[in-house]
DNA sequence: TTTCTATTTGGCAAAATTACCAAATAGTTT
DNA sequence: AAACTATTTGGTAATTTTGCCAAATAGAAA
């Protein structure tokens, strides 16, 4: 594997490992057409709160997710729709086991 | 998150968890139209034979892969072809950084 | 059968991921 | 300012993933 091509799929697999989270998975069809806050998908979820902040992270340096602090509370929102298509497939993944 | 969907979101997961390393997008690419053995990966990639032995049963096991046997052989091709478009879609991703 | 090639499996050490707690930070409200 | 709420960050232990080596297995060819 020749080192450009490494690297792209270094680049991809970064993404694919972002989503590779069943609680990132939830987070991202839970605002996927609504926004909502770090404490609110913490209780969704039902996880410690810096456990969601920290899955909230790794889906916002990707630029998946977008947030926006207003009050104190910082509401997150899809950024990438296209990542929703991957499910579909991941369904038929699924489906053949 | 109730039991039902949690586990969704876990089987989801598995499956991105599957795709989510360099080398096993890269032999996803390598054998979309064309079926490679295990040992021509090997060389392509450069890694140890049982450590692309190994890449593969993952793929193999979610049925992402078929391999079929064919003398001393045993020569995989991509069996979900529409894992093909999670990759637009990763490339998106990776251009908004 | 013996030898050779391809693939898989077992074992293990190194690296990465995950979840919690505790503490720090940011911003509101009183 | 002090008290309060939401979020983030640092630290750490437990778990999972990864890649190599060595050995086992499967089948082909001599």
């Amino acid at each position: 594997m020749n080192k450009a091509i490494e690297e792209q799929y270094l680049d991809k697999a970064e993404v694919f490992k972002a989503l590779a989270h069943p609680t990132r998975l939830f987070i991202i069809h839970a605002i996927k057409d609504k926004k909502l806050s770090v404490k609110e998908l913490t209780e969704l979820v039902g996880i410690d709160i810096s456990t969601m902040s920290k899955h909230l992270d790794i889906l916002k340096k990707h630029k998946i997710i977008l947030g926006e602090k207003e009050k104190n509370y910082v509401y997150y929102h899809l950024a990438i729709p296209c990542i929703l298509d991957f499910m579909n497939c991941a369904i038929k993944v699924i489906n053949k086991k």
